[in-house]
DNA sequence: ATCCCCACCTGGCCGC
DNA sequence: TGCGGCCAGGTGGGGA
Protein backbone atom coordinates (compact mmCIF):
# COMPACT_ATOMS: atom_id res chain seq x y z
CA UNK A 1 0.00 0.00 0.00
CA UNK A 2 1.76 3.19 1.29
CA UNK A 3 4.25 5.20 0.33
CA UNK A 4 5.66 8.21 1.95
CA UNK A 5 2.28 10.67 1.17
CA UNK A 6 0.03 7.91 2.51
CA UNK A 7 1.67 7.41 5.53
CA UNK A 8 1.93 10.83 6.12
CA UNK A 9 -1.86 11.12 5.08
CA UNK A 10 -2.39 7.83 7.94
CA UNK A 11 -0.18 10.09 10.11
CA UNK A 12 -2.13 13.09 9.73
CA UNK A 13 -5.33 10.97 10.23
CA UNK A 14 -4.62 9.44 13.62
CA UNK A 15 -2.87 12.63 15.12
CA UNK A 16 -6.29 14.47 15.27
CA UNK A 17 -7.26 11.99 17.94
CA UNK A 18 -4.79 10.27 19.48
CA UNK A 19 -2.49 13.03 20.90
CA UNK A 20 -3.09 13.17 24.97
CA UNK A 21 -4.89 9.95 25.34
CA UNK A 22 -4.15 7.37 27.58
CA UNK A 23 -3.62 3.93 26.69
CA UNK A 24 -6.40 2.01 28.34
CA UNK A 25 -6.38 -1.76 27.23
CA UNK A 26 -4.83 -3.84 23.93
CA UNK A 27 -6.24 -6.19 21.68
CA UNK A 28 -3.64 -8.61 20.30
CA UNK A 29 -4.59 -11.08 17.37
CA UNK A 30 -3.72 -14.78 17.46
CA UNK A 31 -1.14 -13.61 14.53
CA UNK A 32 1.96 -11.53 14.40
CA UNK A 33 2.75 -9.31 11.77
CA UNK A 34 5.74 -9.81 9.83
CA UNK A 35 8.07 -9.88 12.93
CA UNK A 36 7.08 -10.60 16.26
CA UNK A 37 4.87 -8.85 18.61
CA UNK A 38 7.88 -7.04 20.62
CA UNK A 39 8.20 -8.38 24.33
CA UNK A 40 5.58 -7.54 26.93
CA UNK A 41 4.39 -5.18 24.28
CA UNK A 42 1.17 -4.99 25.48
CA UNK A 43 2.14 -4.85 29.81
CA UNK A 44 4.44 -2.01 28.60
CA UNK A 45 2.11 0.26 26.66
CA UNK A 46 -1.03 0.09 28.73
CA UNK A 47 -1.42 3.03 31.09
CA UNK A 48 1.00 5.09 29.13
CA UNK A 49 -0.26 8.94 27.30
CA UNK A 50 0.33 9.72 24.06
CA UNK A 51 2.39 12.30 23.73
CA UNK A 52 3.61 12.94 19.53
CA UNK A 53 3.28 11.22 16.27
CA UNK A 54 5.06 11.90 13.27
CA UNK A 55 5.92 9.68 10.34
CA UNK A 56 9.85 9.06 9.18
CA UNK A 57 10.03 7.84 5.62
CA UNK A 58 7.56 5.05 5.86
CA UNK A 59 7.15 4.87 9.25
CA UNK A 60 5.28 5.98 12.21
CA UNK A 61 6.42 6.75 15.20
CA UNK A 62 4.20 7.05 18.30
CA UNK A 63 5.84 9.27 20.91
CA UNK A 64 4.30 7.63 24.88
CA UNK A 65 5.30 8.99 28.11
CA UNK A 66 8.23 7.16 29.51
CA UNK A 67 10.26 8.02 26.50
CA UNK A 68 8.69 4.86 24.64
CA UNK A 69 7.87 5.12 21.11
CA UNK A 70 5.88 2.63 18.96
CA UNK A 71 7.41 2.42 15.27
CA UNK A 72 5.10 1.09 13.34
CA UNK A 73 5.13 0.15 9.36
CA UNK A 74 2.28 -0.42 7.01
CA UNK A 75 3.49 -3.19 4.94
CA UNK A 76 1.47 -3.27 1.49
CA UNK A 77 -1.81 -3.68 2.85
CA UNK A 78 -1.69 -2.21 6.67
CA UNK A 79 -4.46 0.51 7.42
CA UNK A 80 -5.58 2.12 11.08
CA UNK A 81 -9.17 3.39 11.75
CA UNK A 82 -10.23 5.34 14.18
CA UNK A 83 -13.29 4.55 15.90
CA UNK A 84 -14.91 7.13 18.21
CA UNK A 85 -17.39 6.86 20.93
CA UNK A 86 -20.65 5.91 19.96
CA UNK A 87 -18.98 3.46 17.70
CA UNK A 88 -16.66 1.69 20.13
CA UNK A 89 -19.29 -0.47 21.46
CA UNK A 90 -20.54 -2.20 18.85
CA UNK A 91 -17.56 -2.83 17.21
CA UNK A 92 -17.03 -6.12 15.92
CA UNK A 93 -13.48 -7.28 15.49
CA UNK A 94 -12.71 -8.12 11.58
CA UNK A 95 -11.09 -10.44 9.97
CA UNK A 96 -7.52 -9.02 10.28
CA UNK A 97 -7.64 -6.79 12.73
CA UNK A 98 -4.46 -7.63 14.61
CA UNK A 99 -3.96 -4.63 16.60
CA UNK A 100 -6.60 -2.92 18.81
CA UNK A 101 -6.12 0.07 20.47
CA UNK A 102 -8.42 1.50 23.46
CA UNK A 103 -8.05 5.06 24.55
CA UNK A 104 -9.76 6.77 26.43
CA UNK A 105 -12.28 8.59 24.37
CA UNK A 106 -11.41 6.83 20.67
CA UNK A 107 -10.09 3.22 19.72
CA UNK A 108 -7.57 2.49 17.00
CA UNK A 109 -7.81 -0.33 14.92
CA UNK A 110 -5.30 -1.39 12.69
CA UNK A 111 -5.95 -4.02 10.05
CA UNK A 112 -3.51 -5.97 8.05
CA UNK A 113 -4.69 -8.62 5.41
CA UNK A 114 -0.70 -9.72 4.08
CA UNK A 115 0.49 -8.87 7.70
CA UNK A 116 3.72 -7.17 5.73
CA UNK A 117 3.11 -4.43 8.65
CA UNK A 118 5.64 -4.57 11.43
CA UNK A 119 5.49 -2.81 14.72
CA UNK A 120 8.30 -2.62 17.68
CA UNK A 121 8.50 -0.60 20.48
CA UNK A 122 11.62 0.86 22.14
CA UNK A 123 12.53 3.31 25.16
CA UNK A 124 15.64 4.88 23.41
CA UNK A 125 15.50 7.48 20.78
CA UNK A 126 14.05 6.10 17.70
CA UNK A 127 16.69 7.56 15.53
CA UNK A 128 18.82 5.27 16.87
CA UNK A 129 16.91 2.06 16.07
CA UNK A 130 17.75 -0.42 13.36
CA UNK A 131 14.69 0.29 10.99
CA UNK A 132 15.73 4.18 10.93
CA UNK A 133 18.97 4.41 11.72
CA UNK A 134 20.60 3.74 8.15
CA UNK A 135 17.62 5.64 6.28
CA UNK A 136 18.44 7.89 3.87
CA UNK A 137 16.95 12.03 3.83
CA UNK A 138 13.55 12.40 3.38
CA UNK A 139 12.27 13.93 0.31
CA UNK A 140 11.11 17.82 0.84
CA UNK A 141 13.69 18.06 3.44
CA UNK A 142 17.36 20.03 3.06
CA UNK A 143 19.47 17.17 3.15
CA UNK A 144 17.73 15.65 0.09
CA UNK A 145 19.32 18.14 -3.11
CA UNK A 146 21.30 17.16 -6.25
CA UNK A 147 24.99 17.62 -4.46
CA UNK A 148 24.61 15.15 -1.96
CA UNK A 149 22.33 12.58 -4.09
CA UNK A 150 25.28 13.08 -6.66
CA UNK A 151 27.97 11.99 -3.97
CA UNK A 152 26.10 9.19 -3.12
CA UNK A 153 25.52 7.86 -6.71
CA UNK A 154 29.17 8.59 -8.11
CA UNK A 155 30.74 4.99 -8.84
CA UNK A 156 26.95 3.13 -8.21
CA UNK A 157 26.59 0.76 -11.07
CA UNK A 158 22.98 0.14 -11.29
CA UNK A 159 19.92 1.50 -12.85
CA UNK A 160 18.27 4.87 -11.19
CA UNK A 161 14.69 3.09 -10.95
CA UNK A 162 16.75 0.42 -8.43
CA UNK A 163 18.75 3.17 -6.78
CA UNK A 164 15.33 5.33 -6.18
CA UNK A 165 13.53 2.36 -4.08
CA UNK A 166 16.49 1.81 -1.74
CA UNK A 167 15.66 3.71 1.53
CA UNK A 168 19.22 4.38 2.20
CA UNK A 169 19.39 6.61 -0.67
CA UNK A 170 16.27 8.19 -0.29
CA UNK A 171 13.52 7.34 1.99
CA UNK A 172 9.51 6.76 1.42
CA UNK A 173 9.74 6.30 -2.53
CA UNK A 174 7.99 3.42 -3.56
CA UNK A 175 7.20 1.78 -6.96
CA UNK A 176 4.66 4.12 -7.88
CA UNK A 177 6.25 7.25 -7.36
CA UNK A 178 9.48 6.13 -8.58
CA UNK A 179 8.05 5.47 -11.80
CA UNK A 180 5.89 8.40 -11.72
CA UNK A 181 8.72 10.94 -10.96
CA UNK A 182 11.31 9.25 -13.41
CA UNK A 183 8.50 10.12 -15.84
CA UNK A 184 7.91 13.65 -14.89
CA UNK A 185 11.99 14.14 -15.42
CA UNK A 186 12.06 12.24 -18.78
CA UNK A 187 14.30 9.94 -17.59
CA UNK A 188 14.77 6.28 -18.62
CA UNK A 189 14.23 3.91 -15.64
CA UNK A 190 17.43 1.63 -17.04
CA UNK A 191 19.56 4.64 -17.12
CA UNK A 192 22.84 3.78 -14.93
CA UNK A 193 23.61 5.99 -12.32
CA UNK A 194 26.93 6.98 -13.20
CA UNK A 195 24.99 8.71 -15.97
CA UNK A 196 23.55 11.66 -13.32
CA UNK A 197 27.07 12.51 -12.09
CA UNK A 198 30.43 14.47 -13.93
CA UNK A 199 33.32 12.81 -13.28
CA UNK A 200 33.98 15.79 -10.37
CA UNK A 201 31.11 14.02 -8.78
CA UNK A 202 29.01 17.19 -9.23
CA UNK A 203 25.45 16.79 -10.09
CA UNK A 204 24.32 16.87 -14.27
CA UNK A 205 21.32 18.70 -15.32
CA UNK A 206 18.94 15.47 -15.22
CA UNK A 207 19.93 14.67 -11.53
CA UNK A 208 18.76 18.52 -10.58
CA UNK A 209 16.05 17.98 -12.54
CA UNK A 210 14.96 14.22 -10.91
CA UNK A 211 15.62 15.56 -7.65
CA UNK A 212 12.97 18.97 -8.45
CA UNK A 213 9.82 16.01 -9.69
CA UNK A 214 10.33 13.81 -7.19
CA UNK A 215 9.76 16.54 -4.57
CA UNK A 216 6.85 18.09 -6.89
CA UNK A 217 5.30 14.62 -7.23
CA UNK A 218 5.35 13.71 -3.61
CA UNK A 219 4.21 16.88 -2.36
CA UNK A 220 1.52 17.07 -4.58
CA UNK A 221 0.32 13.13 -3.31
CA UNK A 222 0.61 15.01 0.19
CA UNK A 223 -2.16 17.44 -0.94
CA UNK A 224 -4.40 15.04 -2.68
CA UNK A 225 -3.68 12.65 0.38
CA UNK A 226 -4.77 15.60 2.97
CA UNK A 227 -7.68 16.76 0.88
CA UNK A 228 -9.28 13.17 0.28
CA UNK A 229 -9.11 12.86 3.99
CA UNK A 230 -12.49 13.20 5.34
CA UNK A 231 -13.39 10.07 6.96
CA UNK A 232 -10.65 9.52 9.51
CA UNK A 233 -12.66 6.56 10.34
CA UNK A 234 -10.92 4.68 7.61
CA UNK A 235 -7.72 5.91 6.84
CA UNK A 236 -5.85 3.69 4.52
CA UNK A 237 -2.81 4.90 2.20
CA UNK A 238 -5.22 4.23 -0.65
CA UNK A 239 -7.38 7.25 -0.67
CA UNK A 240 -4.37 9.23 -0.39
CA UNK A 241 -2.97 7.51 -3.69
CA UNK A 242 -3.69 10.02 -6.78
CA UNK A 243 -5.97 7.24 -7.52
CA UNK A 244 -6.54 7.47 -11.34
CA UNK A 245 -3.95 10.14 -11.54
CA UNK A 246 -0.97 8.05 -12.82
CA UNK A 247 0.55 8.88 -16.10
CA UNK A 248 2.35 5.46 -16.15
CA UNK A 249 1.94 3.63 -13.11
CA UNK A 250 -0.26 0.65 -14.20
CA UNK A 251 -0.92 2.14 -17.44
CA UNK A 252 0.68 -0.70 -19.64
CA UNK A 253 -0.08 -0.40 -23.04
CA UNK A 254 -1.93 2.82 -22.62
CA UNK A 255 -1.06 5.65 -24.52
CA UNK A 256 2.14 8.45 -23.45
CA UNK A 257 0.07 11.31 -21.31
CA UNK A 258 2.75 13.90 -22.49
CA UNK A 259 0.85 15.25 -25.12
CA UNK A 260 3.64 15.83 -27.68
CA UNK A 261 4.31 11.96 -27.43
CA UNK A 262 2.54 9.12 -29.52
CA UNK A 263 4.02 6.60 -27.71
CA UNK A 264 2.86 3.66 -25.57
CA UNK A 265 3.53 2.74 -21.63
CA UNK A 266 5.87 -0.23 -21.46
CA UNK A 267 5.97 -2.59 -18.69
CA UNK A 268 9.57 -4.06 -18.00
CA UNK A 269 10.91 -5.83 -14.62
CA UNK A 270 13.71 -4.32 -13.00
CA UNK A 271 14.92 -6.41 -9.83
CA UNK A 272 11.69 -8.32 -9.55
CA UNK A 273 9.47 -4.96 -9.41
CA UNK A 274 7.70 -3.74 -12.35
CA UNK A 275 8.54 -0.27 -13.80
CA UNK A 276 6.19 1.19 -16.07
CA UNK A 277 7.61 4.05 -18.48
CA UNK A 278 7.09 5.59 -21.96
CA UNK A 279 10.40 4.47 -24.22
CA UNK A 280 9.58 6.91 -26.39
CA UNK A 281 9.82 10.18 -24.00
CA UNK A 282 12.03 8.82 -21.21
CA UNK A 283 15.48 8.88 -22.64
C1' DA B 1 30.78 -3.41 0.63
C1' DT B 2 27.25 -4.03 -3.31
C1' DC B 3 23.57 -6.04 -5.68
C1' DC B 4 20.00 -9.41 -6.56
C1' DC B 5 16.65 -12.55 -5.18
C1' DC B 6 13.58 -14.58 -2.07
C1' DA B 7 10.43 -15.01 1.60
C1' DC B 8 6.77 -13.35 4.19
C1' DC B 9 1.01 -13.39 3.35
C1' DT B 10 -3.87 -12.74 1.49
C1' DG B 11 -6.95 -11.14 -1.92
C1' DG B 12 -8.25 -9.69 -6.44
C1' DC B 13 -8.32 -10.43 -11.16
C1' DC B 14 -7.97 -12.95 -15.46
C1' DG B 15 -8.41 -16.86 -18.45
C1' DC B 16 -10.04 -21.39 -19.06
C1' DT C 1 -19.17 -20.38 -10.77
C1' DG C 2 -15.06 -22.45 -9.80
C1' DC C 3 -10.33 -23.05 -9.88
C1' DG C 4 -5.44 -22.32 -10.93
C1' DG C 5 -2.09 -19.01 -11.94
C1' DC C 6 -0.41 -14.60 -11.60
C1' DC C 7 -0.04 -10.12 -9.73
C1' DA C 8 0.29 -6.56 -5.97
C1' DG C 9 2.20 -0.11 -3.61
C1' DG C 10 7.48 -3.19 1.19
C1' DT C 11 11.68 -4.66 3.27
C1' DG C 12 14.99 -7.70 6.02
C1' DG C 13 18.04 -11.25 5.31
C1' DG C 14 20.97 -14.34 2.83
C1' DG C 15 23.91 -15.59 -0.87
C1' DA C 16 26.88 -14.43 -4.82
Amino acid sequence: MPELPEVETVKRGLEEFIINESIKEVYLSKFSLRFPWPKDFVSKIVGKKIISIRRRAKYIIIGLSDNYSIIAHLGMSGCYKVLKKGEVQDYKILKHDHLIIDLENFKIVYNDPRRFGYIDLTNQDPEIHKFLSSLGPEPLSNHFNADNLAETLLNKNKPIKNTLLDQNIVSGLGNIYVCEALFRSKINPKKNCSKFVTSKGKPRKNLILLVKKINEVIKEAIEVGGSTLRDFSNINGKMGYFQSSFNVYNRENEKCLLGSCDGAVKRIIQSGRSTFFCSKCQK
